[in-house]
DNA sequence: CCTCAGGACAACC
DNA sequence: GGTTGTCCTGAG
């Protein structure tokens, strides 16, 4: 067990933020997180987080996945006074972090999500984890299934996703392991690329479009200048920057700010 | 019945 | 360069 005390962290509102979707609330302050083929149950009262696990567990791993070293609230105090709607978003949104999960989770993550909503897109992942990934069981001795590795798809069919409701999106995934599991394009070089070196190459994957390589660039590599522009980002653009989001004005840290955006457009009005 | 959900691609012009 | 039809699926 290990307990810390953190501003600016909120598991509800990252939970529904549209980052994860293996993490899931299980009672009124607990959550559990699969991240990989790792589990983590993490509560939270007040500023006080409680992750069930070794602290050389949450130094080797968590302290990093919850992205704990930066300070979200130097970027909320830069964000321009003038601007209204961005500083409600961002007050509204405050306790969100970016994670930085696992790059081929993120990859298959939102192939899945292209044309799809977020309640469907977790239980196609659970689908594959499922029926392709290593079965394990956490402290407590319950079942979970880590994230399935590129050569757990690389040998199947083209369509053979279609049945964990994956629809046109199964050959996406299918290629891509492919291409993986050959080495045709190098994660571990991606990850220590600069983010239009990684979003170029990522673009590469059949399947892998502008707004997709942004999702996986911004929640798998921390890069943080990465803005994704989907539907709900896109209208809330032109009803609130008819004249283009300021990107110039917040350098290096436009992706937060989108994500402050989409979770006040997606859970605003409740 | 219809539209929409964190789009991408191929085939056009 | 920009535009359009098509692609699974299920909730509303």
């Amino acid at each position: 067990m290990t307990e810390i005390i953190v501003d600016y962290f909120d598991l509800e509102q990252i939970c529904e933020s549209g980052q994860c979707f293996r993490m899931k609330r299980k009672s009124e302050h607990q959550y559990e997180v699969i991240a990989g083929d790792r589990y983590l149950q993490i509560s939270q009262k007040g500023n006080q987080i409680c992750f069930d696990c070794t602290p050389e567990e949450y130094e080797g791993f968590w302290k990093r996945y919850f992205d704990l070293e930066t300070d979200y609230g130097n970027f909320i105090q830069r964000i321009d006074p003038g601007d209204s709607y961005l500083m409600e978003a961002a007050r509204f949104g405050s306790g969100i972090r970016i994670l930085k999960q696992d790059l081929w989770e993120m990859i298959v993550s939102f192939l899945i999500s292209q044309q799809n909503n977020i309640r469907r897109i977790r239980r196609c992942i659970e689908a594959i984890c499922e029926k392709y990934g290593e079965k394990k069981r956490n402290k407590a001795g319950d079942i979970y299934y880590a994230f399935p590795k590129p050569e757990a798809f690389a040998g199947l069919g083209e369509d053979d996703l279609k049945k964990c409701n994956l629809g046109y999106r199964s050959k996406y995934v299918v290629r891509t392991a492919r291409m993986t599991a050959d080495a045709e394009v190098d994660l571990q070089k991606i990850e220590r690329s600069s983010y239009p070196e990684a979003k170029e190459e990522l673009m590469r994957f059949y399947g892998v479009g502008s707004k997709v390589a942004d999702c996986i660039c911004l929640f798998a590599l921390g890069q943080m200048e990465a803005f994704p522009v989907d539907t709900h980002i896109n209208q809330a653009l032109q009803k609130h920057y008819p004249g283009g989001f300021p990107m110039e004005a917040y350098p290096g840290f436009q992706g937060i700010l989108q994500q402050y955006i989409f979770y006040y457009e997606l859970m605003g009005g409740k």
